[in-house]
DNA sequence: GAAGCGTGGAT
DNA sequence: TATCCAAGCTT
């Protein structure tokens, strides 16, 4: 593995060349952060923008809250933008600016799981560490043919995983592991003939390398419906925080009804207005639910008994560091009647 | 152990 | 279009 890595790593921006002294500890968890449930390409332009504005753990632990949120909004799974934050505060304030350099220490941080410990102190500071990621698990499933589905048998991949993991190098195996899942081992029509490992690999030998890992199967996503309410005067239009815990917590969002099985009405505006329904939805998909939202519009005149929250320009809205699904309804106003 | 938690790429 | 699933963590 080290050899095809030294041949065929991919150049990220947060990687040093195969082989090489480790890259900076404060980069590295910044990537793995970042690139938890999320594919390469959609990190390399965060990871670009985070790094230019805050190039190390004392500016970065410097920031607000709020600009924090919306530097990470569009990437999703916001507990891992204020996992980071509380993070940063903790290394600038208790750990003297450095991150720990052993896995069991690492554990103990926000946003730090057996993954991102393991990684970090593999890649980042040369230790031995056991990295299992969903690539890895692939690759291993399919290497040992375990037969056992996921995720019950993440132990038995894991102590699999262990036995082929070198005491040198480790980070560089990690890595060349992961890149080896993401560009031969796919889920879907790997690419046997490319792979290192093929020779030794007993689902190739079998012939069904796709039916590794085996899972179970995953439950049906119900639909839910609600309404986004857009209060809009002087150009301006109301902007509410939301909770910092549950869904899309801590981010800026437009006032919502409550979200619930059956298609809602305009009862359950924030406050009373003049609401007219567009004839317009949209209809985004989250992990565990599809979501479903009219949009509701108002101007508003005089005094109203509105929220709390920003009344935010219209002209600006790029700005606010709205989640996905709310700019999708800034774009579905737009076009609505 | 299971459920909650975003978004977009690939097929 | 539907489905899978990506360098997982927290409760």
């Amino acid at each position: 593995m080290l050899r095809w890595y030294d041949a065929n790593a991919r150049v990220l921006p947060w990687r040093a060349p195969p082989g090489s002294p480790p890259p900076d500890p404060y980069r590295v968890w910044l990537s793995e952060v970042m690139l938890q449930q999320t594919q390469v390409a959609t990190v390399i332009p965060y990871f670009e923008k985070f790094t230019a504005r805050w190039p190390d753990f004392a500016s970065l632990a410097a920031v607000e809250d709020a600009d924090l949120m919306s530097a990470w909004a569009g990437l999703g799974y916001y507990a891992r933008a204020r996992n980071l934050l509380a993070a940063a505060r903790a290394v600038a304030g208790e750990h003297g600016g450095r991150l720990p350099a052993d896995e069991a220490a690492l554990r103990t941080l926000p946003g730090f799981g057996a993954y991102t410990a393991a990684a970090v102190a593999a890649i980042a500071f040369g230790q031995r560490a056991v990295v299992v990621d969903g690539n890895v698990e692939r690759v291993v499933a399919r290497l040992f043919a375990v037969a056992d589905p996921l995720p019950g048998a993440k132990p038995r991949i894991r102590d699999l995983a262990d036995s082929i993991t070198p005491d040198a190098r480790a980070g560089d195996f990690a890595q060349a592991m992961m890149d080896l899942g993401a560009t031969i081992c796919t889920p879907r029509s790997p690419r046997c003939l490319l792979c290192p490992l093929a020779d030794r690999c007993e689902a190739r030998a079998a012939a069904t390398p796709e039916a590794f890992p085996v899972k179970a199967k995953k439950k049906a996503r119900p639909v839910r419906y609600g309404t986004f309410f857009w209060a809009e005067r002087d150009g301006r239009v109301l902007l509410v925080r939301r909770p910092d815990t549950g869904l899309l917590g801590g981010m800026r969002a437009f006032p919502t009804g409550v979200w619930s099985e059956s298609p809602p009405a305009l009862a359950d505006a924030p406050f009373a207005a003049d609401w007219t329904l567009r004839n317009a939805t949209v209809r985004h998909v989250f992990t565990h639910f599809e979501l479903i939202a009219a949009l509701a519009t108002a101007t508003i005149g005089g005094h109203i008994d509105a929220p709390d929250g920003e009344w935010w320009p219209i002209a600006d809205l790029d700005s606010a560091g709205l989640p996905t699904v709310f700019a999708k309804a800034v774009k579905a106003i737009g076009r609505s009647e």
